[in-house]
DNA sequence: TGACAAATTTGGATCGTTCCAATTAACCTG
DNA sequence: CAGGTTAATTGGAACGATCCAAATTTGTCA
């Protein structure tokens, strides 16, 4: 039955033509006649020839295979998932595909579905690395000319490109907010101090300090894992200072949430004893009571800039590693206790 | 600089040997020689070589390409990202890559991409398809002996294979349930009445009515968008009945929670004064004031199911298609009114 | 040691496309 | 209508792997 693969030359015969001018049709060039591209094009159609790119990048000799991938490091994280949908938008749009695979934090499957991808010839990583990932890991990419592009984590000495949020900016806005509604003893809670965003965002929450007219103290930064449980640790810890902070900028939103359910465990509640900013504003920061002031990063923005960026250095051949910082802005609403008495107000 | 890619000829070269003994030792053939094969291994690491599948695929002709096509309709949401996390891991540990693309429930998208996908010669499509999909879509993929598994969304005529939830028993038992609460006039909310995930709902909750001893009565089911705002809608519709409900399942979690806030509009309180039951249980189920009773699907195992089916179907070179029902279970929260004065209360 | 089998190795030919140089057809123009 | 352009078309020869049949080396045994 499976006659085998319909091929240019199938198409030339039917259309009694060379495989030659097939091949011309089918980029498009303005050599051919416009009669016979009609009848090939016609042809094409009927016998349901479909194009083998494999072949063609093979002549073309990789380059470009209109192949992008994209490696996330937690893609059951809505913000990874977001971030992804914007990457789809604009590869999709550009008439490229994406492999796309999840590596759940393994700096092992990482190097796995990346050497993978390069088997099938990418013309572009882009990459939400895992946590540990070394900034050589990516040597063979570039030296082979695959242009990399980082979103999310940057990898200090890495000489790729980036796309994270404004991470210091963030932070130093909600150290602001914070301030301005009265609060001196303001905490910086949750993440591991070995990250470069972790790295970023103490450095906005000295910036903002300062800027308040406030001391920074070494005390008041409490790192954790930064998870729901980590947070609600740190927040625990926080609380055996002997100055007592009344307020927290959080290194994320699960790490708020962490907070405050260790502020419920003694009794306080967020909000209107102490005073909670989180980071990322997922999507159950609006939800959950009380909703979570934080500072929003537009995810799918994000992914669309990272991808721009990727083509753009595709298409170039060759580009300079660029640092791109997408804007970021606070979202007020109850756990920093700035709103008046709610509107809504559950029995 | 860049001296070209490396090939089997350069690896040869550099051994000492022929690119067919090159060739032997990247599939691993018993046939070379011990010695010859770890000097192969050896000069292969030291250049740096990377294997092109694509050169590869195109001498055997195609069919196993080692790349599965991933198509979703909705990325953004939690269920689907979770999906294709499963998805992602049987497809990741069986040395496969995956195509993953969006299509926001557009078919045009959908039928691009797919066009896109076959072009780069996937050797399995695994899709959940945008509502409008036809069981025709489909055929040229088939015919050209690509297996298809779509997933979540059936597709009644489609000769493909496909992994659903089993909607019928779980509608059917969140009906027991809310029957078990004594619960009598019980309608069914939300959903597009033309889609094949409606028509086994609503069987789930005819058999569950009957099943109880309950009549079935067209009046109680009110379909609606199955979104937030169509299930305020579909509430509000319902409560326009002589025989005024006191329960609803609801066609998905978004309708459930519509329902809820078009409840709240008219001064009734979800799980106390009127039942909720919802399906899918998203994320924010469990955190939602009052948090929803719903049936949970285990949306990461019906991808890994899914995708274990499609790879299964690949390795056999062609298979029947088959239908998969994947487990459900009820979660019994608090919107329903079974929990008695539940522990967490909110002042 | 010669003959034969087993173990290894190796040149093409090939997959489906692109690209180059060369050919053919069509059209001017003096 | 010869000579010169321009417009269309067309055979190979690649690209980087696999696979087959054939060649080579090695081992075994009478």
């Amino acid at each position: 039955m499976t006659k085998g693969r319909i091929t240019v030359i199938d198409i030339a015969k039917a259309a009694g033509v060379s495989k030659s001018t097939v091949s011309l049709v089918l980029q498009g060039s303005s050599l051919v006649n416009e009669g016979t591209r009609s009848k090939v094009n016609a042809v094409m159609r009927d016998l349901g020839y479909v194009y083998n790119r494999g072949a063609a990048n093979l002549r073309k000799s990789g380059a470009n295979s209109r192949i992008i991938g994209v490696v996330v490091n937690d893609l059951t994280n809505g913000f990874f998932a977001e971030l992804a949908v914007g990457v789809d938008m604009v590869v999709q749009s550009a008439g490229f595909v994406q492999f796309l695979s999840n590596t759940s934090e393994s700096i092992d499957r990482q190097r796995e579905v990346i050497a993978s991808m390069r088997e099938h010839g990418i013309s572009g990583l882009l990459v939400s690395p895992a946590r540990a990932t070394e900034a050589t890991d990516f040597k063979p990419l570039i030296a082979a000319g695959i242009p990399v592009v980082v979103v999310v984590r940057s990898l200090p000495g890495a000489k790729v490109s980036s796309v994270v949020s404004d991470n210091r900016a963030g932070i130093a806005a909600a150290v602001a907010h914070l301030a301005s509604l009265g609060h001196k003893r303001i905490t910086f809670l949750g993440g591991f101090p070995d990250t470069a965003v972790f790295d970023e965002r103490l450095d906005g929450y000295r910036a903002g300090m300062k800027a308040a007219g406030l001391e920074f103290n070494e005390a008041l930064v409490v790192s954790s894992a930064p998870s729901r449980a980590g947070g609600a640790e740190a927040i625990a810890k926080a609380m055996l200072l002997a100055a007592r902070p009344t307020a927290a900028v959080c290194f994320n939103d699960a790490v708020a949430f962490g907070v405050c359910d260790g502020l419920r465990a003694r009794r306080m509640e967020p909000g209107t004893d102490f005073a909670v900013v989180g980071f990322d504003d997922v999507i159950e920061a609006q939800t959950a009571v009380p909703a979570l002031t934080t500072i929003a990063v537009d995810p799918q923005g994000m992914g669309r800039r990272a991808a721009q960026l990727l083509l753009q250095q595709i298409n170039a051949g060759k580009a300079e590693a660029e640092a791109v910082t997408t804007g970021v802005r606070l979202v007020v609403r109850e756990s920093c206790g700035a709103s008046q008495a709610s509107g809504r107000k559950t029995a």
